[in-house]
DNA sequence: GATTCATTATCGTTTTTACCGATAGCTGAT
DNA sequence: ATCAGCTATCGGTAAAAACGATAATGAATC
């Protein structure tokens, strides 16, 4: 059993079309077909059963598939482990950030890139189920966002801050005034509503169920900075997390009254994977740049 | 980079010898120093540094080390698991049957439980044409029911025992005392009939058709055990294969006399499919159980 | 300082094997 | 009946692993 022969196979078992694996692994057919044979010669198992028209896994091939990705997996770390440590840093770095993130993190994406100028950074702004995803399939690094109401398995949650869900108003709102809202103070006004799926669209949602139904909305859509754009530009409202108006001008951000509002940002990694060097270095210097934030007790609890 | 050259990486390590190492990999230290060298290549980085009198790990080299290990590891998990799978010590067998099956079953169940104490056994109750529709989807590893009046193309159906179409009564009842029954001997009596779709059923009405309009029919429904209690309870008599009472106290069965009453009891398979070991195993344990019976001459011709 | 000894590296050759291209055979669709 | 798309198989080739012999190194010994 050799690793190119497992490599062969996970992606045979993804396709089900020795033709099609073949030829995204840049080998013949035949070359294919004669190196699942050898595998399943040496584990004397069949692993696919095929006829002319089909492909599928046998029951050994179902519970090897799982077996042999982890094994390439183990040797991709291999390879990492030893990258990082010749280079000290260097080699990319990807990173996967929900909408009502991003804010936070320009800061240190400018700072990492100054000082280490050989990591290339990936920056992949998506919901959170879609990063966690990701995540899994090793395809980023870390994820940033705000931690999710399930609780998943394999991923490790590390908490950067606290964070209310709150009102955003621009500063000439009649609402700026206020230092704390409740459901009662937003019903009258219009409101730009985070579409479903967005974090805050799901905290809002937990919080007040059914509330949205009642409520004045004129516009919902799913992405922030045009929902900021257009709170900034009318009088329309909105419902997000404090942080995500961090450096956006003429605006407030005020935390509704509610028990249990409280929203956390975390960094997601994997819980069993390698962690670059990169990564690591990058996670430091975002909780030491929101650490700072939370000393000048910017919009952070 | 293979398992090979991190199977020789890591002996070496371990001895830091490459001549012993090589001698215990069976192979020649020449083939040795050149697979490592291969290694540091691809890495791009020394892994051991050697003078003529030692041989040592670089950081890399020992960095790597646990990397390695853990790959390799994974690569023998990926045997084992296979191993465990052929030698039944996991997987799962599914098994589907029809209600009029069931007790034939229960036997070879316990036993092979007992046996194979790893495999998990997923035993479904359906028609047969639900059973036949989830074997064809690869859902189901064998079906055993009575074989079907059209036969399935890609459906192969081995025979494991012969029955009569019965009528099934108390042992009370003023037919228990007949050897064999006509369709006038019925007539006369209530009837608990099994619903369409029931094998029993289909098989009877394909013998008689439209009989069952002129019967005395009290009740009709689609669950064999509770058609069994109600025959035990009451004066009512139901029909059904006399296989089915395999194991019920207090009943009766007299085969109907008519041509062609017959009842194949089959165990079905995917005629192409790759077929399990437990799957194997089972269907012979199976067969020797019926055999027993057999000589036995209990219930079947 | 020459010799020995145990060690790794290197060279040329042999053996093994991964790979290719062509083709056969199967099967569902046209 | 023909076609299109799929996998298996065969014979040949090129690549790579393995070998055996030998060179090079340097510490220990005489």
């Amino acid at each position: 059993m050799e690793l190119r022969q497992l490599k062969y196979f996970v992606k045979t078992a993804e396709t089900l079309n020795f033709s099609e694996a073949a030829k995204s692994l840049f080998v013949t057919q035949s070359t294919l077909s004669q190196q699942i044979r050898q595998l399943e010669q040496e584990l004397d198992t069949a692993l696919f059963v095929r006829d002319s028209h089909s492909v599928v896994l046998t029951e050994s091939g179902s519970q090897l598939l799982p077996y042999a990705k982890q094994t390439l997996q183990s040797a991709v770390a291999c390879f990492d482990r030893i990258r990082d440590l010749k280079e000290m840093l260097s080699g990319s770095l990807n990173i996967g950030i929900t909408y009502s993130f991003a804010p936070i993190l320009t800061e240190t994406v400018l700072e990492f890139m100054k000082v280490h100028q050989n990591v290339k950074l990936n920056i992949c702004y998506k919901t959170m189920e879609e990063l966690l995803e990701m995540l899994r399939k090793r395809e980023l690094d870390f994820v940033l966002a705000f931690k999710p109401s399930a609780p998943h398995e394999e991923i490790e949650s590390h908490i950067l801050f606290d964070n209310n869900l709150s009102v955003i108003v621009n500063t000439n709102h009649p609402l700026a005034e206020k230092d704390c809202v409740t459901l009662a103070d937003i019903l009258p006004h219009g409101i730009a509503l985070p579409a479903k799926g967005l974090q805050a669209r799901n905290a809002f949602d937990s919080l007040f169920p059914d509330a949205a139904k009642s409520m004045n909305v004129k516009v919902e859509l799913n992405e922030v900075n045009v929902l900021l754009d257009i709170v900034h530009g009318s009088p329309l409202l909105t419902i997000l997390s404090a942080a995500t108006i961090h450096q956006f001008p003429g605006l407030k951000a005020i935390p509704i009254e509610v028990p249990r509002n409280t929203m956390e940002g975390c960094v997601h990694t994997l819980r069993k994977s390698y962690r670059k060097r990169a990564a690591e270095e990058f996670i430091m210097m975002l909780s030491e740049s929101v650490a700072v934030r939370k000393r000048a007790n910017y919009w952070l609890k």
